[in-house]
RNA sequence: GGGGAGAUUCCAGAGCGGUCAAAUGGGACGGACUGUAAAUCCGUUGCUUCGGCUUCGAAGGUUCGAAUCCUUCUCUCCCCA
């Protein structure tokens, strides 16, 4: 699935973090102990959610370049710790997810993982992954407060970012102790495989570090952090949302066609940054690629490369030439011309509404169309739908409505479906059944 | 427990008896320009059978007339104990 280079060299680990701009910070020594031998290093995932979102996508790339330079990585599932919730970055306390609920996520995420990750067991260096509740579900709460917490002080962990910017709102006792699950999570790691270094997002040091420190004090051990930048975006809200919220790796929650689209519209200050740190391509295919004239042709690259290996190459070739037709000129023959088959499958990923024969024919004007026979899919109001029409946004099978008074009789396409289009990106399929 | 401030349309925030579907800013959306980018400019932003209709925390009341005044209730914030 994956390939690895055939003369993995260790140290181009940090080599190649280090031109793609994926390294902020790290514990001193960390690069020796990574040039020296093969390291297991592994992230932390709480499975808050059934999917992955592409802001986990950064993280996920490290453990990618981990493997791909011939060091063993670790995916830890936080079974144990999402139930607790981490405080970083947090403004309130967070609710907590019941039992089934996590492991419904994790098997989800795993599976996710598997599209970046090698976890053939034949590899020498295959990837791993273990969830803490395993370990943390048999630790009694005596136990852990003899075993853990009297290796740190509460001074220590209070000075800590995340616990500082929170006392003044408040914060449980429960997420306090956040950190200090973290960090027993990489001493298990440590003392049970091994395991060397951490890594993760900007605002993990914090965790992390309690960590190695931990290590340091229970186990007079050497362990090592690494994080990688947070990813921002050049207008400053944050990156990996769309209109329409997060961008899920999942198909069902974001449509192979939505995701490859978000790709597609990066504004042009960020795309060197993403590509540097989404793209598998080596350092001069993405020179090559940022010195394009014209930077959406960088754009479909990585927008291709992504869809294809998150979701699949079929996948990227519907949402490409749904692409194409949606947003090209003079493509109603085109439509026309597919067939049914694969037009539903082009356009899977628009928001579709299926209404019957008579309640199209029954239908008089375009303003209701819009609104009221298709179920506010298009338009919540008729107000809207004509307002809309008076600024010359709708378009129905790529013709634009001139006026609200306009009838509702067009031609189906394939006898069945009407293309309707609320501005430039917004598309919509209505389908018309008896 | 005592004292004070407040709840307005997606958000922030004006309005303090009629001229209020409610200023202004932000966001969002549409258009123009482009490259499905950014910036900029223009427009829209409660519903409507375009007659009107329902909104200003909730319920009552005063008044010809209330987001604005009164009563009760609910919730939020701040200060003191």
């Amino acid at each position: 699935m994956i390939k690895l280079f055939c003369m993995p060299t260790l140290a181009n680990f940090i080599k190649e973090l280090r031109w793609r701009g994926m390294i902020h910070d790290m514990t001193p020594g960390t690069e020796e102990q990574l040039a020296k031998e093969k390291t297991l290093g592994y992230i932390g995932f709480d499975p808050t959610a059934k999917s992955l979102h592409i802001g986990n996508l950064a993280t996920v790339m490290l453990l990618v370049h981990m493997q791909r330079s011939g060091h063993q990585p670790i995916a830890l599932v936080g079974g144990a710790t999402g139930m607790v919730g981490d405080p970083s970055g947090k403004s309130a306390e967070r609710n907590l997810l019941d039992e089934d609920t996590l492991r419904e996520n994790q098997a989800g995420v795993r599976k996710q993982l598997e599209k970046f990750l090698d976890f053939d067991v034949a590899a020498e260096n295959q990837a791993v992954l273990v969830n803490n509740y395993d370990w943390f579900g048999k630790i009694g709460f005596l136990e852990f407060l003899r075993d853990a917490g009297k290796h740190l002080t509460v001074n220590y962990m209070m000075a800590k970012d995340s616990v500082k910017k929170r006392l003044e709102t408040g914060l449980s006792f429960t997420e306090f102790s956040y950190q200090l699950l973290q960090g027993y999570d990489f001493y298990h790691l440590y003392q049970h495989h091994g395991v060397k270094l951490q890594m993760g997002g900007s605002d993990q040091w914090g965790n992390i570090t309690t960590g190695t420190e931990f290590i340091r004090r229970k186990a007079s051990g050497d362990a090592f952090a690494l994080t990688a930048p947070l990813i921002t975006k050049s207008d400053g809200t944050k990156f990996g949302k769309s209109e329409s919220g997060n961008v899920w790796l999942d198909a069902d929650m974001t449509s192979p066609y939505k995701f490859y689209q978000f790709w597609l519209n990066v504004a042009d200050d960020d795309l060197s940054r993403l590509l540097r740190v989404f793209s598998l391509k080596n350092q001069e295919e993405v020179e090559a690629l940022e010195q394009m004239p014209n930077p959406n042709e960088a754009k479909r690259a990585l927008a291709e490369e992504l869809t294809t290996r998150i979701h699949s190459a079929e996948d990227f070739e519907n949402a490409r030439d749904a692409s194409s037709i949606l947003f090209g000129k003079a493509a109603l023959e085109k439509i026309q011309r597919i067939d049914e088959r694969t037009l539903l499958e082009v356009f899977e990923g628009l928001p579709q509404e299926t209404i019957s024969c008579s309640e199209y024919e029954e239908t008089s004007n375009v303003v209701d169309l819009l609104s009221e026979t298709t179920h506010q899919l298009v338009f919540k109001s008729k107000g809207e739908a004509r307002r809309m029409i008076q600024q010359g946004g709708v378009s129905i099978n790529k013709e634009k409505i001139a006026s609200p008074e306009a009838e509702a009789n067009f031609s189906l396409l394939q006898n069945k479906y009407l293309l309707i289009q609320r501005g430039k990106k917004n598309h919509f399929l209505v389908r018309v059944e008896d």
